[in-house]
DNA sequence: TTTATGTGATACTAAATGGTATTATGTCAA
DNA sequence: TTGACATAATACCATTTAGTATCACATAAA
């Protein structure tokens, strides 16, 4: 079956959500090391947290007293190839991964980047 | 200037307006062709359209006593690149694109694959 | 000109959203 | 054990959302 979309999209609809992701991306932090970050209440940024649970986006596991938000990506990917359908109307469409690739293909040929 | 993703992350957040961009995709289409597809009223779709439109993601063009909707899959891009951030958390994150790159590899250098 | 058609605009409703304030609960530390 | 701390849960509120129904308007067709 695939993926339900909708819940990630309705997700990535908050742009304080967003922001959580990538933060998360950086490392996994706690509620209030999140809701340090925004100029709302604890318990603003607690149901964003659970909206972006709710949505797989999130992995949430508590330890004693505090409870660790963690990046899910792999949820994100579903999202990314729904708008990667979209990729034939674009002109530079792989102008970005492109320069990954060469890096990867470049290492493995030995050449050096430092 | 960064192209404001708000208004995209929105208009995306909801199951009706994704699939008319997908069926915009295909070809433009008046507003009673796109209402015809869905289990609502045309005002309902129209409201619909009128978010895309405000997000920049359809053109929207008067004809005689028609209109014509059609995609701008550029407003995409930006949503599409802001999740391709964490495209580094992807294991097969390249995968399909770099098939369609080496065989653009290839032909740079005189292979032949077929 | 009359009539039918495609659309836009408005008012209305129920439910979801994004926020606050408050209270309760479990856990670490002195 | 007491107190501070991190979080969870609940009730409440204003706004937006997603839908309906209705009416007005411009345009194409008979």
């Amino acid at each position: 079956m695939p993926p339900n979309l909708q819940p990630v999209f309705r997700a990535l609809g908050d742009p304080t959500r967003r922001d959580i992701l990538r933060m998360l991306g950086q490392e996994p932090m706690t509620v209030a090391q999140v809701s340090d970050q925004f100029d709302m209440t604890r318990a603003a940024v607690k149901k964003h947290l659970v909206m972006l649970s709710d949505g797989g986006l999130i992995h949430v596991e508590r330890r004693g007293r505090e409870t660790i938000n963690s990046l899910n990506a792999a949820a994100l990917k579903p999202a990314f190839d729904w708008l990667g359908w979209f990729d034939q109307f674009w002109e530079d469409r792989l102008a970005a991964l492109q320069i990954a690739i060469e890096k990867d293909i470049s290492n493995d040929t030995g050449h050096n980047h430092d």
